[in-house]
DNA sequence: AGTTAATTTCGATATTCGTTGAAATGTCGA
DNA sequence: TCGACATTTCAACGAATATCGAAATTAACT
């Protein structure tokens, strides 16, 4: 990720309503949300909603696929790595730091269960 | 870190010359830089680079301190390794990452140290 | 005290952001 | 194909953001 992508993730997710809507659709899984359970649960105008998935997803913190006549949005856990190993390697002290990854499905090596880490 | 400090740092890093500004900061350490160097290596207004400080210190990831005539401001590692917590732990899959941590000067204290963490 | 240097604060302006309601799009089922 | 459903797009508006130049603050030097 370079300065422009890392920019594009840091404010999309810098708004509340955005915040919580990653929030849940990362707590979700990749199986995702559809738009209308996710305005029911955030308590936002469709409209208003529509407006803040499209940022996300512009983003390329979210993606979007349809079912039927709903559209299911679902976090894009490769994008939110990338944020953060910007972030550690450009944004942190001396380089002295790890970098997590995010996708459920990435799961750790053996080396790293047995790490024992977090 | 709570979900509204998250979004005040989000929102203080996501702009061009606030990021630039910011990664000036970590790479320079402890230090730090006052504003007219920062002002000339950037190339901004001095009047916009105040905007900017101000944006940054008020998020808490940049601390403000006074010499002699000059305002010195250096970064504040604390609050960015904060933030890395918060995305790991709130905006990662499943909870199996690691958190980073961004001082230099941050050595891990002895129970981090024993629980093998990062 | 008066002068200069470093920086901030203020006022004005153009741009972007977030919200809303109304209209449009796409999809399913009868 | 018609009607209902899920969602987006559009237009409009107020609020927040980013920028600049000019004036004000703070501190050092003489």
């Amino acid at each position: 990720m370079d300065q422009l992508g890392a920019i594009a993730a840091l404010g999309a997710l810098a708004q509340e309503t955005r915040l919580a809507l990653f929030r849940l659709l990362v707590a979700r899984g990749p199986e995702g949300l559809p738009a209308g359970m996710i305005a029911d649960e955030l308590e936002v105008a469709p409209s208003s909603l529509s407006f803040h998935l499209q940022q996300l997803v512009h983003a390329g913190l979210i993606a979007q696929r349809r079912l039927g006549r709903q559209l299911i949005y679902s976090a894009e856990y490769r994008t939110m790595s990338e944020l953060l190993a910007y972030l550690t390697e450009n944004c942190c002290g001396r380089g002295e730091v790890r970098v997590p990854f995010c996708d459920p499905a990435e799961t750790l090596t053996e080396e790293e269960k047995n790490h024992g880490c977090c």
